[in-house]
DNA sequence: TTTCCCTTGTGAATCGTTTGAGCGATCACA
DNA sequence: TGTGATCGCTCAAACGATTCACAAGGGAAA
């Protein structure tokens, strides 16, 4: 009924009838090939336009193989700051942009059912943000199926294309601000170790500082990086009571958590105890008091993975190689000397 | 080199062949179509599970005209908080997701452009999630050419499927809260209301509900939805000093940025300025106070939205309709009764 | 005028599916 | 035993592009 009223798209051979060409020539117009003269080339153009015309997608990726699309595989939308930046990079270069969230801890077997059918589905390239690494480059290598494919978020090794951020400069700068205001009892709230490569890295890199310094941890609890966990591990820290003037927090949620519980115990940041946060989330400014943190470029990260999978498009023979973003200090006011 | 290593995907024929039936055979088994003896439904499923063999989509789209896909189309990516519980159901009930953002005050033309491109995409449904309303049911119907849509965030008016969430509930609540309390002098940060759906119905019904009390706001000023214009914001209100005791803010972000404007002047929330934000966003539970807000359910909002639109797809015929969702007020420490 | 290249058209094959038509074989019923 | 109907399956034609090889026509250079 109101079917009556939507044209079917347009296809080669619409345009060329209008052009008075053949469909042949349309194609190479569309496909900006070569021993075309300016007249048809003009011609043909004014006939798209007149039609609206736009290749079948469906059509031409059956042939080709490809699909002008990539695929971005994020595992549980471990930071969704990333995606817009993917997606408009994407967008910008001509490629539809395809999502797929994986939730909870993916065993690899369902994973690799996944990739099956992403890289099955004529997709042209793949970025996965994993945030953990339960499995090995080979058998990742395997699974994308000869699929361009970047990986952000952590590292497989050298081997394979990657675009990360370095946490132990991270965590070193906000380590050795704690340890140059003075302090040297810090305590910390990881995130899980066992599921999080970043986690693992800053763990690892906290106590490295802190052992440079002849120092150990006072203390330490794990948070599943919401503010709710910061919270809670907070609370189990103060109970213990180990007399830290310092906590490190493994992201600014659980540290927004964190800065909470301390004030619910009578205690002043930073005057008794110092917090800092990391990644600087938009609110890490005007939290009370402001939080001092690592800045994490979520935005650049994305970018520059996409930079990266289309550079692998382009020369699939690119030599794989990481890309190591750098995080700054960003000094405000919830660290200060310790009382003493 | 290495491709040698990478079998193509197996095809209708390669089951066929090792099924020892004839393609078409195959077919009907993985559509589900009648007509196929038990015997070798078997022999093909186990064919098809020996082979690994996923049907290619671009060939099954080129001649459904279908891709098992929905688009989601999101302008300024308002709200990200969305997009994975929109993601998650679609892929829950077999569908790829894709996703375009737009930035921006995108002309009609320009989304004309874009979204012509989605429509001719093979693509099944399409998810808009619009902020504002610079366009008519009409138009965006045309626009649409007959592909299933809904529409999430604003209404365009009964003809039109949508989902969103009843605005002048949640601010009459809000209001009604801070009147409860006492106050009288009642100043607005409110989002743009020339872009905006949300910031205009949520002004509109403050002014309303104030006018049922026979008041007036004493001040007002515009926003962008930022934490940093909600500071900037509030220093404009303290420095024109209307005398107000309560602050009602179009989003929590303004809320935060407007609650260190008030600090920062030396006063205190809620002793001195009771203040409410909106959206109930994750940190607001842990800010400092604790933020007084409306709770909007966003991820039910996506997944009501691609409910709807399955809805829709599989019955193209259903007459249209509005889905509201409620919110609801979440009084927490930033409000109080003014001190007089 | 001849030669050659550049432009364009012709024709056909191919990509991997879906889908309606059609063809035997089976089976119930009279 | 003949007649349809039904079932299980195969044939063959699309779907809309890309990508060959090849030939015809035109214009410029020799």
């Amino acid at each position: 009924m109101t079917d009556k009223n939507i044209p079917s798209p347009a296809t080669l051979h619409d345009v060329a009838k209008l052009a008075g060409v053949s469909y042949q020539t349309v194609s190479r117009v569309v496909n900006n090939m070569p021993h075309v003269s300016p007249r048809t080339l003009e011609k043909v153009n004014r006939a798209i336009a007149e039609l609206n015309y736009q290749p079948n997608r469906a059509a031409r990726s059956l042939v080709t193989g490809k699909s002008n699309a990539i695929h971005v595989v994020v595992f549980d939308m471990y930071n969704l700051r990333m995606i817009p930046s993917m997606e408009y990079a994407a967008h910008e270069n001509g490629f539809q942009f395809r999502l797929t969230g994986l939730h909870g801890n993916v065993p690899t077997k369902e994973l690799g059912q996944k990739l099956y059918e992403i890289t099955t589905s004529q997709i042209d390239g793949v970025i996965l943000v994993l945030p953990w690494v339960t499995i090995t480059d080979e058998e990742l290598q395997r699974m994308m199926r000869g699929i361009p494919y970047v990986i952000v978020g952590c590292s497989l090794g050298y081997e394979t294309n990657s675009v990360l951020v370095d946490q132990q400069h991270g965590t070193r700068l906000a380590v050795e601000h704690l340890l140059e205001l003075g302090h040297r009892k810090i305590a910390a709230i990881n995130g899980s170790v066992d599921h999080y490569y970043d986690a693992r890295l800053r763990r690892a890199t906290l106590l490295e500082v802190l052992e440079e310094h002849n120092l150990k941890l006072v203390a330490e609890e794990t948070g599943n990086f919401s503010i709710q966990s910061g919270f809670d591990a907070a609370r189990r820290l103060l109970e213990k009571d180990p007399g830290f003037t310092a906590l490190f927090c493994a992201n600014d949620e659980m540290a927004l958590g964190a800065i909470r519980a301390i004030k619910d115990c009578g205690l002043r940041v930073p005057e008794d105890i110092s917090v800092v946060g990391f990644d600087d989330q938009y609110f890490a400014g005007y939290c009370d008091p402001p939080l001092t943190t690592i800045r994490q470029d979520f935005e650049a990260l994305g970018a520059h993975s996409f930079q990266q999978l289309l550079s692998l498009l382009k020369d699939p023979d690119m030599a794989p190689h990481q890309r190591i973003l750098y995080s700054k200090l960003i000094v405000r006011k919830s660290t200060a000397h310790p009382a003493h």
